[in-house]
DNA sequence: GCTGGCACTCGGTACAATCGAGTGCCAGCC
DNA sequence: GGCTGGCACTCGATTGTACCGAGTGCCAGC
């Protein structure tokens, strides 16, 4: 990176944007630099940032006069918002998108955390869930921020094994055994009440007839000759795929007490409880983060979120894929002030080495 | 209930007890309708209640004087506590306990509430993880508090079957199906790699050998012969057994945002999001219900409870039985100041309710 | 044993004064 | 033309003071 603070790597706009109320695609490199010296200030200090601060503490050599001039256009175009008018600037959701998209050098995790990663993806096989589970947990501890993990769709997943087991005269279990390892059941409840000798025929015609198939896209199983087995296999048959439909992809959320940690990184009363209570929604998180399928990495900043809950918060995804398709995501949520780089690092290492994790 | 306020049920203690540290095990009747008083309006104004507001708003028929009076008395004896000189008195634990002996009549559910609830657990039937999940939201409604319900220990269920499937070369999942239909599976990784038949055979061996026992105590299998068939029917019979061992019962914590919400209960900085946190570990909070072994219906108030984090919140429980046996465990958990009354009615037609619907 | 009365306490609020971080602007310099 | 030092100004935060009033403790009297 050049410290050279008089060569500017774009052209300037000069006065021909001014006013103009659309973001500016480029930025004078030396205000650029103010923009990322104020939003790595605040990030780490959580106070509004003055034109001295950032005069003395960076390698600029302007002095403060200039730094403030720069600021109010900064202001201006809408990168940066006073609290108040004698207090320093904030970074707007406009100033972290630029942050984000053009400043945000990605140095990687530091050593620490890429040996933490390691260690956990190289440990011992885990159930599918469990290994979901502390991967969410882990990103949680890296980013120390609340966290999200959705696991590879049921629904997309090939059966191995299906089976049907009585529990009760009438009701029978049918599970599911499918590639991933995974286990779907459902519950059915029939007023036939099948023999032994039916159940097990009905489990052997929808184990040879449904394998292989994805749980979305089950075969129409064909007759038995037995109308009672017909019956329990179409019906088996049915619960697995609308279970599969209806139940939501696996979700698995951690460190969302961080939240209330965070608490005043929220400004309105309660939105961080709002923000909690949303992520008790499995549903809604799910469509919330299903909603993004943005390839690769994706940063939703403040007002960018649809939901209005999360007007205050900022959501880092990213997909991971097994076997070149796209099996699921990861993410973080945190307040709109948080870490960008350390948290695109995170998400980002994360991802590809949970889904390089789950292809052995 | 008698109004007649001069009749009191029990002999008075006089100056006898003056100075003991011990908690009286009763009181004045004036005192105590003195103290329910106070403790239902601070529930409900969160406020320092002062001597007029009791004097005016309840029949005691005494003046201010008196009922300040009878703080005093009630202050001294521990029941009370001044949050400073010229404010008004708050409930200490030991009130909020003698409040729940003494003093809190059971007026059972509002009849809307008990409606819901009847309707709920009249509803179509579910799978059990689903109905443990939505009775904890059940209840966490009812009382807006956070609500934590345990499901029957798979260690205690006992197995209808169990089968292998072959994940991949040398890697197998063994697959139990309980009565309770739950199901429970874990991961097998053998370097020997057995042939289908193999498995089959093992599985067979297994279901025949193993059904019919509980997770906790799984007979130790006869030998088939065949070693390669014995060291999957050894390594899934242990995996198993372990696996319910060290797994934790089965938990589901709902409306945990309510204690965010409820910030402003909880006295020190920080620990509503303490408190957040702990309940993110399932292990801790198992432990820690499943520690409150009382039978029937308990509540723990502030500081009765061990964990640091629970001094500023009370927890009511209730274990639900299943046929006779205690199967798990449903409760709340809230700030200190919270309506007993409403939490202890609510956490019990939940647990009566919740144990008949689970033995159909 | 209850009550009215009264002095007292002390948190909360309102208001003024002060402080200082930070700004905007301008004249001057390179 | 752009940067800089200087300066007046703003306004939140802090401090100090006064005051109000809810609530208490206590006491003499009924």
């Amino acid at each position: 990176m050049p410290t050279d603070s008089t060569s500017p790597t774009v052209p300037k706009t000069d006065g021909i944007d001014d006013g103009e109320s659309f973001p500016q695609p480029q930025l004078d490199e030396r205000r650029a630099r103010v923009l990322r010296a104020i939003v790595e200030e605040y990030v780490t200090t959580a106070q509004p940032v003055g034109s001295q601060t950032i005069a003395t503490s960076t390698e600029l050599g302007v002095s403060s006069a200039t730094v403030r001039n720069d600021m109010t256009v900064l202001e201006r175009e809408g990168y940066l918002a006073q609290p108040h008018t004698s207090a320093g600037r904030i970074p707007t959701d406009q100033g972290y998108r630029f942050f984000v998209d053009h400043l945000a050098h990605a140095p990687g995790l530091p050593a620490a955390q890429r040996r933490t990663v390691a260690g956990f993806f190289t440990s011992a096989h885990r159930a599918l869930e469990d290994l979901l589970h502390e991967t969410s947990q882990l990103l949680a501890g890296l980013t120390h921020h609340a966290s999200v993990v959705i696991g590879p769709a049921p629904s997309a997943a090939e059966v191995r094994t299906v089976q049907l087991v009585g529990l009760q005269p009438g009701v029978v279990l049918a599970v599911a055994v499918l590639a991933n390892g995974a286990v779907e059941k459902s519950v059915l409840e029939l007023g036939a009440n099948a023999t032994d000798a039916e159940l097990t025929a009905a489990a052997a015609a929808l184990d040879q007839q449904l394998s292989g198939s994805t749980l979305a896209d089950l075969p129409e199983p064909g007759g038995t000759g037995n109308p009672v087995v017909d019956e329990y296999v179409q019906a088996a048959r049915n619960a697995l795929r609308t279970h599969a439909a209806d139940h939501h992809d696996p979700l698995y959320v951690s460190g969302a007490s961080r939240i209330a940690l965070e608490q005043a990184a929220f400004p309105s009363e309660g939105s961080a409880a709002r923000l909690l209570e949303l992520l008790e929604h499995q549903v809604v998180v799910v469509a919330l983060v299903r909603g993004i399928l943005d390839q690769g990495i994706t940063v939703r900043i403040g007002a960018e979120n649809e939901y209005e809950d999360l007007r205050d918060c900022s959501l880092v995804l990213a997909p991971y894929a097994v076997e070149g398709e796209i099996a699921g995501t990861v993410g973080v949520l945190g307040p709109t002030r948080m870490d960008y780089q350390r948290a695109l690092a995170a998400v980002s290492v994360v991802s590809q080495q949970l889904g390089r994790s789950l292809e052995s």
